[in-house]
RNA sequence: GGGAAAAUAGCUCAGUGGUAGAGCGGUUGCCUGUUAAGCAACAUGUCGGAGGUUCAAUCCCUUCUUUUCCCGCCA
């Protein structure tokens, strides 16, 4: 007997041999002499129907094998009698591995919201919708990780725990194994950091950039691909206090190099998606968003749009279109500017040269001595789903800039001191990676495409 | 961090100043292969917490908590 998962079962054209399955039941149906019961074991979005004939089985031992238990079945792969399926299993044998009390066993065989689902986020992975997610997911990652190594980069592992807090990217969690209600104090009363773990304050990592750079400049092409924190007060459907981000940082690349890389992994990370993830997608595709397919499809089809920050602020302020927030030369695009440049464009749009006061200190500035060598790639509804620059290599200007926005110079004497030995041009993107999940499976709350979701007042499981 | 809405059965929601209802799910029964099966019957409950107004509060008021949405921060 050989012991298959249900997607190898479904796509096996023979019948008449011998399996065994193991999975969780999603429904049973049936009556006094058969019951039907639909099993899926994570495989595949698709159930495999076993048959159980009531001289085999008990009434009293088919009670248990309810939706949310779990069971192996032995029987005969045979073509089905039935019309929703080609084959299902004659089952000879059910063994449970464990039951699961129809009435308190949370999850039912018709829907539920998306907002009960989340209160109980160690069963969700059961439901169809959350397995969907979970494997594009699963495929996305290896996608991206299989993109950079064919283009020859090297994955770089930059530090979770950073002494670093001058990256600028947001507000940072704390690491520290003092007892916080009894801290060492200084003569001055502050916290005595040089008697923490680290002997000095530390946080977790709100970006892999600046070590990544350090890679690039000996590796030539690396990528970060790991977790990142931010302590940020956010309560949007787009963003969490812990999420996933790959950093790809690269020796000898201009800002024009950095945007054709992003848009060519973008495209081919939906073309994956599109092509090993056909099941789940249309599953989604019909639950939830009628247009997902059409959409993924189209960005793949045509060039991203690119224009610059001032032709943006142009087309914003020539539009007619009236905003909340008037668009000005000077001031970060609001929501509301990015969705009209999206809608307007038909498609993603990659924005650069940004005034050079609205960006951080390390990108590459311009001869205009107003803008800098920035890129945001803004997709339908998501906003931003990649930030990125050419990086500044001269180390008179980056220190300048340094200086000019009050970074203490200190915690980066590494980091300047790259642009003094061996310096070079180089370029790099943060994409973050739920928001690229969300835009693959049309999902509307970044909540819904992480297992675990991290953010203000909430950290359950 | 700013703003808005919401919290009633396991789930999705309706509802009323006199302590509550539907659909689904659950339980039981019927039906010889079902497809989110069908038919019938039954049971759902601190109406989010704490105060207050009132003869009486699930409903009105205050406050807290949580959730969702919009904006900001960004990926």
């Amino acid at each position: 007997m050989s012991k298959v998962r249900i997607k190898a079962l479904l796509q096996t054209a023979g019948t008449g041999q011998e399996v065994v399955v193991s999975g969780w039941v999603r429904s049973r149906r049936g009556n006094k002499t058969i019951s039907f019961i639909e099993l899926n074991d994570g495989s595949t979005i698709h159930n495999i129907q076993a048959v159980a004939d009531a001289n085999l089985f008990s009434d009293e031992f088919l009670k248990d094998v309810s939706t949310g238990a779990c069971i192996r079945v032995s029987g005969n792969l045979v073509a089905s009698q039935g019309s929703g399926q080609a084959v299902e299993i004659q089952a000879k044998e059910i063994h449970i591995y464990g039951t699961a009390d129809p009435q308190v066993y949370p999850l039912q065989k018709k829907g539920h919201s998306l907002e009960f689902l989340r209160e109980i986020a160690h069963l969700r992975p059961r439901t169809n919708t959350f397995g969907a997610v979970l494997r594009v997911r699963h495929h996305l990652a290896y996608a991206i990780h299989k993109f950079f190594n064919d283009k020859g980069f090297f994955n770089l592992h930059t530090p979770i725990i950073t002494g670093s807090d001058a990256e600028g990217a947001g507000e940072m969690f704390h690491v520290t194994t003092f007892d916080l209600k009894n801290t060492p104090r200084t003569e001055d009363g502050n916290i005595d950091y040089s008697q923490d773990f680290f002997g000095k304050e530390t946080n977790l990592t709100v970006s892999g950039q600046l070590e990544g750079e350090l890679g690039a400049l000996a590796l030539g092409l690396i990528y970060t691909f790991g977790p990142t924190f931010r302590a940020e007060n956010s309560n949007t459907p787009r963003h969490l206090a812990e999420f996933w981000m790959i950093e790809p940082e690269m020796a000898f690349h201009d800002i024009e190099d950095n945007m054709d890389l992003a848009e060519e992994m973008l495209k081919y990370l939906v073309a994956y998606a599109l092509e090993h993830c056909a099941a789940d997608l249309e599953f989604l595709n019909k639950m939830y968003d009628k247009e997902l397919l059409n959409r993924l499809r189209s960005v793949i089809d045509k060039p991203f749009t690119r224009i610059t920050y001032t032709e943006a602020i142009e087309i914003l302020k020539t539009c007619g279109k009236k905003f909340e927030y008037l668009a000005d030369w000077g001031k970060d695009l609001q929501k509301e500017h990015e969705n009209y440049l999206v809608e307007h464009h038909g498609g993603p749009v990659i924005v650069t040269g940004y005034p050079k006061d609205i960006k951080a200190f390390y990108m590459k500035q311009n001869d205009d001595g107003k803008t800098v060598r920035a890129m945001d790639i803004l997709f339908p509804w998501i906003g931003e789903i990649i930030g990125g620059s050419q990086r500044e290599e001269d180390h008179a200007k980056l220190l300048k800039r340094v200086e000019e926005m009050h970074i203490p110079q200190e915690s980066l004497w590494w980091y300047l001191e790259t642009r003094k030995f061996g310096t070079c041009p180089h370029a790099g993107f943060g994409l973050g990676f739920e928001r690229l999940v969300l835009f693959v499976t049309g999902m509307t709350n970044i909540r819904d495409v992480i297992p675990f979701p991290r953010t203000p007042k909430n950290a359950e499981f």
